[in-house]
RNA sequence: GGAGAGGUGGCAGAGUGGUCGAUUGCACCGGUCUUGAAAACCGGCAGGGGCGCAAGCUCCUCGUGGGUUCAAAUCCCACCCUCUCCGCCA
């Protein structure tokens, strides 16, 4: 969520941005609504400020022992007038809310304008594709030639975008969670963390992932005074049948998307010590997503899944350093791929390419050979004050006030496509996978997957 | 699932219809004293919002939502959460 103040003193610059990620930003709804919450909240208050002296004066006369009445026939047109302003303040910041909640961060300067994923700028190249002295396969050959990759037994159970893996393919993907975790432990200096996979839609909205993306989601929906007993356990004790269905409060979870979500919410609500920032959390934990709107897309292989895991690093950190941090968690991933010998290079997203809460994205893409490209397999942002804003996650600065924290989060990395990488640059001609070194410790010593 | 207790400021803990957004203690910040520190003493110290150049004025918030009332932390209803005991269970 943007800072309303900013929207109040600059909203031209603001809309003039937004239109660089082609957000249109309603210029003239939002300064209506604006002009008409300040004069509404005025009006509401003077009435609510002289009703509440006018009862103070009569508790004051009533200790007194004189007589109220006066007073009491002042005050008594006030009450419907105060509710009836109190309903119409409540409306129109509803409205102004409503159209907060949808609308995109804004760009950081340093971010390129542009169009789409064509417009990306490439910041550095690690690592040379290797030339392979025969045709390399995809990891779906590869995974099933190894009989280790069952796309077919994952449609059975499940469906679609669904995968089982089995034996040596099984246990190199929880190798690369376990090395991962290791290394962003033990050097990079995270704590671990173990969270809820499903979580409230507060935490979904602290994140940005609602109220504009449900669609993304895997839902479970749960609805208070669903059940007959109980609405009518509610009418005997006098409620009426329409209040009570009015009243039906979704209390739905939602399957996490990312690790971001539950992690970054950790701080929802709080006021941290400012000596404790940057909080730095490290959490493995499968991702559920809809991917609604990609059908088509990647439909082979472990690409894009319903289901995949992911290592999330997470820090909630200082404003002033929230760019810096940014640059070393972006390292911390890189570290990884660095480790495993794997090529890669790093992006910064353009503005048409960011995501709904960031104000700057590095995408860090792995070299495949089976598609002879670099595929995303991280994607490491800033939020600044957006998500803190929405959660209310601040610390206490040196003047003891308290301030909205920046959050960031990357994938350290993203598993299953990290296990793709590894099955396709490091396959052999006669079809067995050698393993990465640094994760043979894993592997029990072994050297090579083969069938 | 059954029975009970409870949710108040960073923490502890008062407050059961009226100058209570809240006594007090601890913690914290500033000052006096001291060579320095501690102690003692003095002062400050919840969050969010609006109006205003500012000084300041004002509104909302005592788990959440609704209700009663001129007036609610306090009374009523529902929900959420925490704790204790019993039962069940990975």
């Amino acid at each position: 969520m943007l800072d309303i103040q900013l929207l109040r003193t600059d909203i031209d610059a603001v809309a003039k941005r937004l239109a660089d990620r082609d957000f249109h930003l309603d210029v003239t709804t939002f300064n209506a609504l604006e002009a008409e919450r300040k004069s509404i909240q005025t009006r509401t208050q003077e009435l609510q400020s002289k009703r509440n002296a006018l009862s103070k004066g009569i508790g004051q006369a009533k200790a007194k022992g004189e007589d109220t009445a006066p007073l009491m026939a002042e005050v008594a047109g006030l009450g419907d007038q105060v509710a009836a302003c109190e309903k119409q303040l409540e409306a129109v910041q509803a409205k102004l809310s409503e159209m907060l909640l949808v609308v995109p961060n804004v760009p950081h300067a340093s971010v390129p304008a542009g169009k789409s994923a064509d417009d990306n700028v490439e910041v550095r190249r690690v690592g040379t594709p290797r030339k392979f002295d025969f045709t390399p396969k995809d990891h779906v050959d590869i995974g099933e030639g190894l009989r280790l990759l069952d796309f077919a037994a994952g449609v059975k159970i499940a469906g679609a975008r669904f995968t089982v893996m089995k034996g040596g393919i099984a246990r190199l993907h929880r190798a690369i969670a376990q090395f991962m975790l290791d290394v962003h432990t033990q050097e990079h200096g995270y704590t671990e963390v173990y969270v809820p996979y499903l979580v409230n839609s507060k935490s979904m909205e602290g994140t940005g992932q609602l109220p504009k993306f449900e669609q993304d989601l895997f839902k479970i929906p749960r609805e208070v005074f669903d059940d007959d007993a109980v609405v009518s356990e509610l009418e005997a004790s006098g409620a009426s049948v329409s209040s009570v269905s009015a009243k039906t409060i979704d209390r739905s979870l939602y399957l996490i998307p990312t690790a971001e979500v539950p992690v970054t919410n950790l701080v929802r609500g709080d006021i941290v010590p400012l000596d404790s920032l940057p909080l730095k959390f490290v959490c493995h934990s499968p991702c559920f997503r809809s991917e609604a709107g990609s059908y088509g897309k990647d439909t082979r292989g472990m690409i894009r899944q319903h289901q995949f895991d992911k290592v999330e690093l997470v820090q909630i950190i200082h404003p002033e350093q929230s760019f810096e941090g940014l640059e070393a968690l972006t390292g911390h991933a890189e570290t990884i791929l660095k480790r495993l010998e794997l090529p890669f290079r790093t992006v910064t997203l353009c503005t048409g390419d960011m995501g709904f809460s960031s104000a700057k994205t590095y995408d860090i893409e792995v070299w495949l050979p089976g598609q002879n490209a670099y595929r995303e397999i991280s994607s490491c942002s800033n939020f600044e004050a957006f998500q803190a804003r929405r959660m209310q996650a601040r610390f206490r600065n040196r003047n003891g006030k308290p301030e909205l924290v920046h959050t960031l989060n990357g994938s350290g990395l993203a598993v299953g496509r990290t296990l793709v990488a590894i099955l396709e640059n490091y396959q052999n001609a006669d079809g067995s996978v050698t393993i990465p070194t640094v994760l043979r410790p894993w592997m029990g010593g072994a050297e090579k997957i083969s069938s």
